[in-house]
RNA sequence: AGAGAGUUGGCGGAGUGGUCGAUCGCGGCGGUCUUGAAAACCGUUGACUGUAACAGGUCCGGGGGUUCGAAUCCCUCACUCUCUGCCA
């Protein structure tokens, strides 16, 4: 969430931001928060100060009930009787401002970095690099969705059977391969200095609200109504929470977990070809990175991570390109996004498996994520994260890649995983 | 799921209607002492809001109520613990 100082100080660049992300009306709403936020403060003085004469009172008639004067206790009370009934009008309105600004600002995106490209759509952003050679496949090379059935490693049918579209059944080698990804992601992660963290995956409304996912993506998650609960659309969520409320002490920075979870995502409203095979699913796995950092020093870790990233689908052996996100495509509560996309062969497309974001203050501030200056100061930290990495997007582009007429070869730094170096 | 107990500052733990934002202990920080450290002793140590800075206001699980006044009384919700039940 947007802080009102910043609002209040950096407004220019506030508007700016807004409108660099395309958000609609940005200066109105700007102009309208502060006219809201110069009302509350002009509300509050005046209900504190009439609260103050109010415990003032209180106090005084304390003591007159002590000394025994309960006359003059008695006319105070009638006194009070004024004074606190202007004080819950005013506590009422003041808490009315509140609540409207509360709403507008859940309603107003981060502010873009400096170096995010304007544009609109995922045609506006910008290529950052690219790694790798494209492979060039033999006649009659299949996409994944033809792979998995030809060795029955992937299951769609079975998934429709028990759940619905878009829950796959992994199975045999594809089961292996899975576990195997999971594996080598953590053990990587653990190499690069994370934590690893086993969180809960279904999380509270206030964790929702911790990270961003609400309000603004209400419809995107599945939600377990008889217990109010959520279904994670990502790791970052649990993790990234396990920081609410907290100041950490500086000493404890960076602060570095990954964690492996599955993750759910209603998708309501994705259609069409792309959705094919393991291109979009309702449910999948994930290894995530999530990093606290103080605020200097999060855009250098935002380039570590993305460099980790890279390294992972470098030892992967597949061809990729790193994005840095337009103003447009980039998520709600991004300041600057880098996407990671895996060349899908036999597809002849870009599949993103991976986005590493700063949130920079916007999720810590509704986290109440801080850390105490030298001199005192209790500041927000900065919060990161990326995927590191999700998993059917890259098994699509391992399957389609490295598919032979006698089998499929998994890369070399899988094999102690799996137990196998080829699939068929 | 049933019965009971509980939720106070980083932690432990007082406080049952009136200068209580909260006794005290531990921990943390600063100092005295010491070659250094420990011990001991002294001091200090919550967050939010607000202000140019003071002042002021709010916060004792969340919400609501009673009262001139609530951490303390009432209602309600959530969570935790113990016993019983069920269970990987």
């Amino acid at each position: 969430m947007l802080q009102l100082t910043v609002l209040r100080e950096q407004t220019d660049q506030v508007v700016a931001g807004l409108t660099k992300r395309n958000y609609k009306n940005a200066a109105r709403e700007v102009a309208g928060l502060l006219q809201l936020d110069q009302q509350r403060r002009q509300v509050q003085n005046e209900h504190d100060e009439l609260q103050s004469k109010a415990n003032n009172i209180s106090k005084e008639i304390g003591m007159l009930l002590k000394n025994g004067e309960r006359e003059k206790a008695e006319a105070y009370k009638a006194e009070t009787a004024v004074l606190k009934q202007q004080t819950k009008t005013l506590a009422e309105q003041l808490s009315a401002i509140e609540d409207t600004m509360q709403q507008a600002l859940y309603k107003l995106p981060n502010i873009p970095h400096e170096s995010v490209p304007a544009g609109r759509t995922a045609e506006d952003n910008e290529i950052v690099l690219q790694h790798g050679e494209i492979p060039q496949l033999s006649e009659g090379a299949l996409p994944h969705w033809e792979l998995i059935q030809k060795y029955d490693i992937i299951d769609f049918e079975l998934g429709n059977k028990i759940t619905g579209a878009g829950f796959p059944v992994y199975k045999k080698q594809g089961a292996r391969l899975q576990r195997a990804l999971i594996n080598f992601f953590l053990d990587e992660a653990i190499k690069a200095g994370y934590m690893e963290v086993q969180p809960p995956i279904l999380v509270n409304e206030a964790s929702g609200y911790g990270t961003g996912q609400l309000p603004d993506k209400d419809g995107q998650m599945y939600h377990a109504t008889a217990d109010d609960l959520y279904l994670i659309p990502t790791a970052e969520v649990p993790i990234t929470n396990l920081y609410r409320d907290v100041i950490v002490p500086v000493a404890e920075l960076p602060i570095k977990n990954a964690g492996h979870t599955p993750c759910f995502r209603r998708e309501a409203g994705s259609w069409g070809a792309d959705v094919r095979g393991l291109n979009r699913l309702h449910q999948f796995d994930k290894v995530e990175i999530v990093q606290i950092t103080l605020p200097e020093k999060s855009y250098e870790t935002l380039e570590q991570m993305s460099s980790y990233i890279q390294s992972l689908l470098q030892k992967l052996e597949l061809p990729y390109r790193v994005l840095r996100l337009c103003g447009g495509d980039m998520s709600f509560t991004s300041a600057l996004t880098y996407d990671m996309e895996v060349y899908s062969a036999a597809q002849g497309r870009w599949l993103e498996v991976s986005s590493a974001s700063n949130f920079e203050t916007y999720q810590a501030s509704r986290l109440k994520l801080r850390y105490k200056t030298e001199s005192g100061k209790t500041q927000l930290l900065h919060t990161l994260n990326g995927s590191a990495l999700a998993l059917p997007r890259i098994v699509a582009a391992i399957l389609e890649n490295n598919q032979t007429p006698d089998g499929i070869n998994m890369p070399k730094v899988l094999h102690p995983y799996l137990g196998f170096e080829k699939i068929g």
